[in-house]
DNA sequence: ACCCAGGGTCATA
DNA sequence: TATGACCATGGG
């Protein structure tokens, strides 16, 4: 890639960071929480998320053990308010299954990147998405997560083709940019956080803080 | 009422 | 391999 081209992912992640700050992302006490938060969090909003993690903490203090020992149903009702409960409290379940398996957190050999992430793929209803915030935001491991905002916002800028795959895309991302988890961490969530109030409701970005980065003519059909 | 959210799986062609 | 259906609550 030329450097100017990857001087733009810069730009973008530096106008991004004066227009929001910073995002402090996982919000949460344990690397536990994270990868539960991860798979609570698919295709939902956050705060129906938090809901669901309090009523966990309510009874199980959020241990894959505890929560293993709940029935299907009450499970599902604790996750209720996430959405999906029903597949949530099976992933939560399988999932949580694997953690003991590979002896908890410390037991994971946090080096071994592309290996963890194997393992989780392999597990049925974690994603690549899941799987890399899985790996970024509780084993602090510099992948960078794609999801649908990075998507849109990128090709609307003229940056990507829309049609790449999730690991095209990845790799575009993880070349432009030098490899720092902490960088990492702060881009995705600035990713999430211009997303939420730019992608949505303005299909074309007017007033968007990305605007002047973006490659396409100011006439025609605009940027996320 | 409609649209979407910090996705992923499965059946079908 | 590529769409489409499905999962489901809560907020705008």
């Amino acid at each position: 890639m030329l450097k100017r081209d990857r001087q733009r992912f810069y730009k973008v992640y530096e106008r991004l960071i004066q227009r929001y700050g910073e995002q402090h992302w996982w919000p949460a006490d344990s690397p536990f929480e994270v990868m539960v938060g991860a798979i609570l969090t698919q295709n939902t909003n956050w705060t129906n998320v938090e809901r669901a993690l309090e009523n966990l903490k309510a009874r199980s203090s959020l241990d894959a053990r505890q929560i293993l020992e709940h029935e299907h149903e009450v499970l599902a009702g604790f996750l209720k308010p996430s959405g999906y409960f029903n597949v949530k409290a099976i992933r939560l379940t399988t999932f949580c299954r694997w953690y003991i398996e590979q002896g908890g957190f410390e037991k994971i050999d946090r080096e071994q990147t592309q290996q963890i992430r194997e393992s989780l793929l392999a597990i049925k209803g974690i994603g690549p998405e899941t799987a890399d915030d899985i790996l970024l935001y509780a084993f602090k491991r510099p992948v960078f997560v794609i999801d649908a905002y990075t998507r849109r916002i990128f090709s609307r800028l003229g940056f990507v083709s829309d049609d790449l795959s999730y690991e095209q895309l990845q790799q575009i991302f993880e070349q432009a940019l030098e490899t720092d988890v902490a960088m990492f961490n702060e881009y995705h969530a600035l990713i999430v956080r211009h997303g939420k109030t730019h992608c949505r409701t303005v299909p074309q970005c007017t007033g968007c803080s990305l605007k002047t980065l973006c490659r396409y003519p100011a006439s025609s059909d605009g940027s996320g």
